[in-house]
DNA sequence: CATGAATGAGTTTTCATTCAT
DNA sequence: GATGAATGAAAACTCATTCAT
């Protein structure tokens, strides 16, 4: 993700956090040394401190670094709510799955921790998962509102959204070795989406005792 | 869940296993040490080494400890698939949520951990999730055969149905302070197998419309 | 050496010692654990504090169960003083000689320990060391009378006898793996006995060349 | 040896060799705790891994420090093997013994630990042990081929010779103790290096009598 | 006679961090 | 901007020993 892209010399800031999240991705946080990032980094293990105080710095960086830009993806999507809730949902989780393809170990990594760190985790969800939250619930209540919905209670929803969303990287271990699907692979994304919209069309719209039939795009 | 009620002084090994299982939930596996286990469970340090040999082995029987009751589970379940293969997914899926409730804090870090130590979940993965998967094939492809189910890949129905059923023991934190979700509650259970069973009912085997086949390409 | 020959059930503190002959032997006394000793007596490692009190009481029974029978060659051999000091001291070697390739591993590792475990080596050489010291000189001295060994600081010359004794237990694998010679071999001591008694004949008796002196630069 | 003298802060690596050699002399390795050697050296425990590792480490590196020197003391003597073996291999028994009283605490300890440590030890023969074996060999076939030495078995030779070398060396508690001979003491090496040559002389040469047989009972 | 359970004290090692350079 | 040296604290683990049985 963070490609680097030219051939000039990538900084050791930028060394640092790949190599953070490579290893925080495969062997957890607190299962990872500061000196075995600043060895894969190929920068001494001061540089860490010297760039991000200390080791929950850089955790804290990595949660932001990922949050911003998923919020972002939140507040891009639902800018077409106008266009109906289910059309604007299908946006943000078609925009939200693409962002965790392209950012799958620290979206793994960072899902996993968010467990864990329950100080940092709260001042995250104040600022993140509040907004996200906000945005979901505004969707969900404009979908009942103009009967695109089945009504139904905000917070399962979110749960079995979230559940269907996140689930792929969560233990893409798992994933590989037992289902042989492989989450950063080009056509999972497009593959899996269509089973999110299915979840969508049937489950959250149910739209077959709405009346009329053909639903999915 | 191991409530050791009454006064008498419960033994060792059983108050070291409740105490890690509280520990490695709350702060994980790489974030708990030894000692703080043994002071949880009111034994010398040393008395875990006894047990288990070392942390890994201690983790190893937490992880043995969850899978063999959760394999059990599901082998009870299958029993019956001669019912039909939805009624069957739906015991097992009313079973295993029932079950992770009931081990929550077990399920929960298991789960977490599962994705951090490659070696030990190869070796789980090798006796228990292939079994798992195992019978959710034989499920699906029964449901398949007598048109019960829609027609689907595998692999990625396992994939939803494990992250509807996984997702609220994988982040609880989130949950409560977030959803205000509550999944040792009472009532989360009922009131979210609800939620799956319609996921089975019209995701799955979407059955209104059965007639006019081919919805999702 | 603690051969146990007959079918019957060896008992338990002699398995005990046996382990402890052949672990300290290979991994040093400090090297070795009670429990590994006891693993490999298949005894239960209480059973080595029932015996022994502790391990240095263990240690004690080593080094007495040697130098106990080893000061018993010595006095045996001496009472063939009268056949004259080179005979006697012929006989002496060889006895020792063979007594240690009997004790191979025992007398490797008392060797060695000798050199750390000062305190417990005071007391030995207070009772065995200063007998052996005692015989060596009387028959140095008995050889220096009677025109048998060229005279000679006695202390070097035990040095030098106990030097060539030593050598083959002192670093066995050293002896296998760079020079190919294997102590406990049948023909080793036979062979190697008649460079000690070169040793005797040539350099302490010096006897042909007895008229002209100083050879030595 | 490494006498530090000045007054100026000793750094850390060679405070801590040091002490190590004093340490795993009079202990034994296995006996020596690395907060024994830190304290001694005065510096911090963690200090002895940054340099070397681990304990392990540190005791290859004293290998390595002696051997290196002591196989450039064997080469640098070979090179009068045109004078003649005889006293090419007087040469070499002087260096070595010289040698030896510099580092006699080193000399002491290594020669105990090769014993015990068959891995390191494995490694150091194939590398230092080897290497003195040839010259060794070299020299006898030498002696052998221009008749300065009485045939016989190289590596029973070899046995004899380092014997009579390394003997003081290996426990300097009972030459101490016992014989009141003290390896470090300036006259010691004089006195023992002439026993040596005696040995070479008279033993290994056995030059007079080389016409009338019978040496040998 | 012998042991399983349990421990306290000690071990080595790891780790994040600091600081002079 | 970046680092090598060094450390204090804490980690996991080992060990000899005890004691009730």
């Amino acid at each position: 993700m963070l490609e680097g892209g030219l051939l000039m010399k990538k900084n050791s800031k930028e060394a640092i956090v790949e190599a953070a999240i490579t290893l925080f991705n495969s062997k957890g946080y607190a299962g990872t040394s500061i000196r075995d990032i600043a060895r894969h980094a190929k920068v001494n293990s001061a540089t860490i401190s010297y760039y991000f105080d200390n080791k929950a710095g850089l955790l804290e960086y990595c949660f932001i670094h990922f949050f911003e830009r998923y919020t972002q993806k939140i507040e891009a999507a639902y800018t077409s709510i106008e266009k109906g809730a289910r059309t604007c949902l299908k946006q943000l989780v078609a925009d939200l799955l693409q962002f965790q393809c392209e950012n799958s170990q620290l979206a793994s990594f960072v899902y996993r921790e968010m467990a864990v760190h329950s100080q940092v985790s709260r001042e995250i969800m104040a600022t993140y998962s509040i907004k996200e939250k906000y945005y979901l619930q505004k969707i969900f209540e404009r979908g009942f509102e103009w009967d695109e919905f089945r009504p139904h209670s905000i917070p399962y929803l979110i749960t079995q959204l979230k559940a269907l969303l996140m689930m792929p990287f969560m233990n893409t271990f798992y994933m590989r070795e037992v289902l042989y699907i492989f989450p950063h692979e080009k056509f999972f994304a497009q593959k899996y989406l269509k089973d999110i919209f299915a979840w969508i069309d049937h489950t959250l719209c149910s739209d077959i005792p709405m009346k009329k039939g053909k639903l999915i795009k």
